[in-house]
RNA sequence: CGCGGGGUAGAGCAGUCCGGUAGCUUGUCAGGCUCAUAACCUGAAGGUCGGAGGUUCAAAUCCUCCCCCCGCAACCA
């Protein structure tokens, strides 16, 4: 039987993620492999921090810590918020894990016993204020070409020329600002791709038609222009030192470790139940593993081909990735989030304003799969309004005051079923298909689509019916209505929990005997007759609270939102 | 000619592969219902589908050219 093997991206440690960043990769992994595990699959969710590079070493000095104990600052609250967001990680571990340096080291020997490693000395940009190598947009100065004066080191945003560090007129340090600059020439390693391009364009061939049209179009764009010599080690100290002679006061470069660290981290998880678990039999020699992974549009290449080329260049089998979920970007009111301006919302503070279903719903229900999308306060409360408490939430609460006020809080019997009945199970079936294949094609806005429209169904139903007027004359068919709703609410538990857990499991305490939220089998016609008469329920308050206009208004004050 | 994505009612989107009178959600307006969180249900109004040309009996959809927005370009999801 297949194992499902999921990865999101691995959020770069350096401060707080916000909405994009959950939305990007870490929230639909999550989704799915909760959906995966519903219908009863093998499911190994994996994540973590990216924590090497120079912006953790930078940003470790702001803070004048050690870059150890920054990492580890930093990774603790990255796993705060993410238990905040109820993420079903199986593991969420780091990319400086042991685990993660001994198959970094593991990988680099084999690839460079395969001739696949060789050195090339560069010039790369020493600032001695600084006391440290600079990465080429960490250097800024007036372009060669334009004349624009805040050229970073890599590229002109005003002419948007590709430039070299070196090409820069009145360079200087974007960190410190000295132009004490200096350019050192120093030895790297660099990983020789064009030998692997043959066998990775063969591998990537098979991918077309199953792979997104924008990771397939990318992977072949790569392809097409010719693959480069890529350099895997960097002049700094954080990170993996080099086990190779005379490299050894050097360290791999973050996007050489980091993407192994979906190893190291599933090794980690290992490690911490060896007799029960095992890295290898999700990740060497092991057919039966299907590997999704879910990023932001931007790391595609990365996943597409640095890192399977990495994995291929050793000779061994490792696990590949079978299917990529790739998102484009989430816009804050017209903007964009930023980190460094800490501009958007932010994990921690989202978690304070409303309950993480909230986010979770409105985040997939909009999320920027086929083009960027955008968040803003006026369109959560609208959609948070809308779906969860009108429709939902309403639908739910109606249906238990009916019951209690006409059965007690026992749910009443389903009697002889109607057209009515039939009906509602002919849609309740196409609907709950539609849900399960665009979950199955990870279309995650038409999945949220078919789900709502269930919730709309239930509604619908019960319009038609009028069971406040039928048990006035007929209370056999009357609580056979209001039989069918509850089971109705039961579907709904059980079909927004990959999305809501939290709302499903208060769903489903609502009622006294327990009944699983495991996916329905079958068709509607049984599912819908899973809650028998005579068992007790619960009546609650309201599952959602509306966002009112004034607090729509002093949200956009607080975070700033304009537009 | 760097590459990719996008432009469809006020807003947010689907439809484009495979041509057949333009659809969904929200918002607006009208009606119904009164079990329910002023919620729910039904109906109406609202679009020359970015522009121009072409193919066709027929184009949002196929072809050509152009305009605009966004992202990427190997160190900011």
């Amino acid at each position: 039987m297949t194992k499902h093997l999921i990865t999101s991206a691995l959020p770069y440690v350096n401060g707080l993620p916000h909405l994009g960043h959950l939305v990007g990769c870490l929230l639909p992994a999550d989704v799915y492999a909760r959906y995966l595990r519903q219908k009863g699959e093998e499911v190994l969710f994996i994540c973590g921090t990216d924590e090497h590079g120079t912006p953790s070493e930078v940003g470790a000095d702001r803070e004048g810590m050690d870059v150890v104990d920054y990492c580890k600052k930093y990774h603790d609250l990255h796993v705060q918020m993410y238990q905040g967001f109820n993420l079903s990680f199986d593991y969420f571990g780091r990319t400086s894990s042991d685990q993660n340096k001994e198959i970094v080291y593991r990988i680099f020997k084999a690839l460079d016993q395969n001739g696949l490693i060789t050195e090339r000395t560069t010039k790369q940009v020493y600032s001695p204020d600084d006391e440290r190598y600079l990465p080429d947009s960490y250097v800024m100065g007036t372009c060669p070409h334009c004349g624009y004066d805040k050229a970073k080191g890599d590229q002109c945003e005003h002419c948007t020329k590709v430039l070299d560090p070196t090409d820069l007129i009145h360079p200087k340090s974007v960190l410190s600002g000295s132009s004490n600059i200096e350019i050192r020439e120093t030895k790297h390693l660099f990983l020789e791709l064009p030998k692997l391009e043959k066998e990775l364009a063969l591998w990537i061939e098979t991918k077309k038609g199953l792979w997104p049209d924008i990771a397939y179009s990318i992977a072949c764009k790569w392809l097409k222009e010719g693959l480069q010599e890529r350099g895997i080690t960097r002049d700094l100290k954080w990170g993996f030192s080099v086990p190779k002679d005379g490299f050894n006061d050097k360290v791999f470069y973050v996007w050489f470790d980091a993407p192994i660290g979906y190893i190291g981290i599933t090794k980690q998880w290992a490690d911490e139940c060896p007799e029960s678990r095992n890295w290898e039999t999700w990740w060497l020699n092991a057919p039966d593993v299907r590997h999704t992974e879910f990023m932001g549009k931007d790391n595609i290449p990365f996943h597409t081909i640095s890192f399977p080329a990495t994995l291929k260049g050793t000779g061994e089998e490792w696990t590949q990735v079978a299917f990529l979920k790739g998102m484009n970007y989430l816009n804050y009111a017209g903007g964009k989030f930023s980190k460094s301006a800490h501009r958007g919302v932010f994990l921690d503070d989202a978690l304070t304003e409303f309950p993480a279903d909230y986010w979770r719903y409105w985040l997939m229900a909009n999320a920027p799969e086929s083009d960027d999308s955008s968040f803003s306060f006026d369109l959560f409360a609208g959609t948070v309004n809308k779906d969860l408490n009108d429709v939902l939430g309403n639908f739910i609460n109606r249906v238990l005051k009916m019951i209690g006020n006409n059965f007690g809080n026992t749910v009443p019997s389903l009697g002889p079923v109607t057209e009515e009945e039939e009906n509602l199970y002919a849609e309740t079936d196409r609907l709950v298909h539609l849900y399960g294949d665009a979950m199955n094609r990870l279309e995650f806005r038409k999945a949220i689509s078919a789900l709502r429209e269930l919730w709309v169904l239930g509604n619908n139903y019960i319009a038609k019916t009028e069971p406040w007027k039928v048990l006035k004359t007929n209370s056999t068919y009357g609580g056979t209505i209001l039989n069918t709703a509850m089971n109705l609410i039961l579907l709904y538990a059980k079909l927004s929990a990959p999305v809501m857990p939290e709302t499903a499991a208060k769903i489903q305490a609502l009622f006294l005997t327990n009944h699983a939220l495991d996916w329905p089998t079958g068709t509607a016609a049984d599912y819908l007759k899973t809650i028998r008469g005579g068992e007790p329920f619960a009546l609650t308050e309201p599952l959602f609270k509306k966002i009112l206009p004034e607090q729509v208004t002093e949200l956009k004050l607080k975070y700033k939102e304009t537009e």
